[in-house]
DNA sequence: TTCCCTTTGTTGAAATTTCAACATACAAAA
DNA sequence: TTTTGTATGTTGAAATTTCAACAAAGGGAA
């Protein structure tokens, strides 16, 4: 457990809790490590809604995919980053989503009971998960609605341009990654592919944006 | 003050918190009440992200208002249920939504920073009220979810008859009323208002629903 | 290198949405 | 009752998206 340690201590669900307390912690929360293929699922869709899982290595997304099969992207997920603990906290029965690793991966899994309800060992650490999940929770509320403003454009044009801003001003540079590949990134824009990359296409022949990949460099901010 | 008591009692953020220690609490958080009249703003797009709201009488509208104009309408709320409390808790500094006031109205606003810091009368209640606000914003993320997968769907009328299921769902009965007229209704879908006015009349006329106003009523729950 | 498979780009037709403009219905005020 | 203003419905043309099908490019494995 301990060449974990690196990454748990850059996750927010520990901050402020000592060192020294991480490991009484995490076996206090029964938490185990589980190990992903890319594409396999961690969660699925109407799975129970018990566990908050913190991504240790690789990365994941979080999928949800409706009655007819149409795929919609919600989130992607690096190392330190958690995912199910909103479905957790609020109480539903089955989550809405998947979770899926977009690569080999690792996860460490926490019954989301543990966190909130005290041990009989009286550990102290319990008080302080509780205010860093609150964080961790308000803040995806904001993940959701950064994907809102971006999906609330009218066209494939306005979407893709408002996601690479948003991407640009996170990265502090106009030139970045984007951890989507074009059908990935389609369905986080919820539009059609071809769209996107014909899209994408003109975009790069006015000269607005350069596009290699996953790797993108926005040339005119402003050319919306 | 003691007016809004049945409100406040049945407010999540308070619940667990006995009725006797209500008014100290309310006394310990500063809490204030304003009144609206319908569409004025107690919130506005990049004010500060300071305040908890509590709709105590009447209705408010969150919504978002891109760089254009273009408005995207993201929750309805009655009284009991809370606003701003995701973006004060994540620490963000400004609001990206504004609320509105949907008809004339009274909130009890808190400084956000009040409930998390123990206050130097050491009262009990604060650890009691952050455990509720996880439970909260942990809820809202829910309602964000079912937004999203409203409106990641490709046609109008797809979306509408996401958005009246949920409804049905959520009523408990395929006959209810929307919060909404036709523009907000749009403005939630993320849509043309006269495209869903076309879309309400040709589902009306296959039999599908009938609507009158913000009245619906679902016939044929399948035929999407 | 060649082969194979996946990802990305392209294209044209069909379907859908947007946009602007106007008609109608409804409700409040005069 | 009439007037007035707002909400809702309708319509056709222009713009955009979807869909299906295929082409081109890239990356690994043999």
């Amino acid at each position: 457990m301990e060449k974990y340690f690196e990454v748990l201590c850059m996750c927010p669900l520990f901050r402020d809790i000592a060192h020294w307390e991480l490991t009484k912690a995490l076996r206090c929360l029964n938490a185990r490590v589980f190990s992903f293929e890319k594409g396999e699922a961690v969660m699925n869709e109407s799975e129970p809604a018990k566990y908050v899982g913190i991504v240790l290595t690789g990365s994941f997304q979080i999928v949800r995919t409706d009655f007819f099969g149409n795929r919609s992207m919600i989130a992607n997920l690096v190392p330190g980053e958690l995912f199910g603990e909103s479905f957790a906290c609020a109480g539903v029965e089955v989550v809405p989503v998947s979770v899926l690793a977009s690569e080999a991966a690792e996860v460490m899994l926490i019954d989301c009971l543990k966190i909130s309800h005290s041990c009989s060992n009286a550990c102290q650490f319990h008080q302080q998960m509780i205010d860093n999940l609150l964080q961790i929770v308000a803040a995806k509320n904001l993940v959701l609605h950064q994907k809102i403003e971006v999906t609330s454009k009218r066209t494939t044009r306005e979407k893709l341009m408002a996601y690479l801003m948003l991407q640009a001003k996170q990265f502090g540079s106009l030139e970045f990654e984007i951890p989507y590949d074009r059908q990935e990134l389609a369905d986080y824009l919820e539009v059609e592919r071809s769209g996107l990359s014909a899209e994408i296409g003109k975009l790069r022949r006015q000269g607005v944006i350069e596009a290699d990949r996953n790797r993108f460099k926005i040339y005119k901010p402003f050319d919306v």
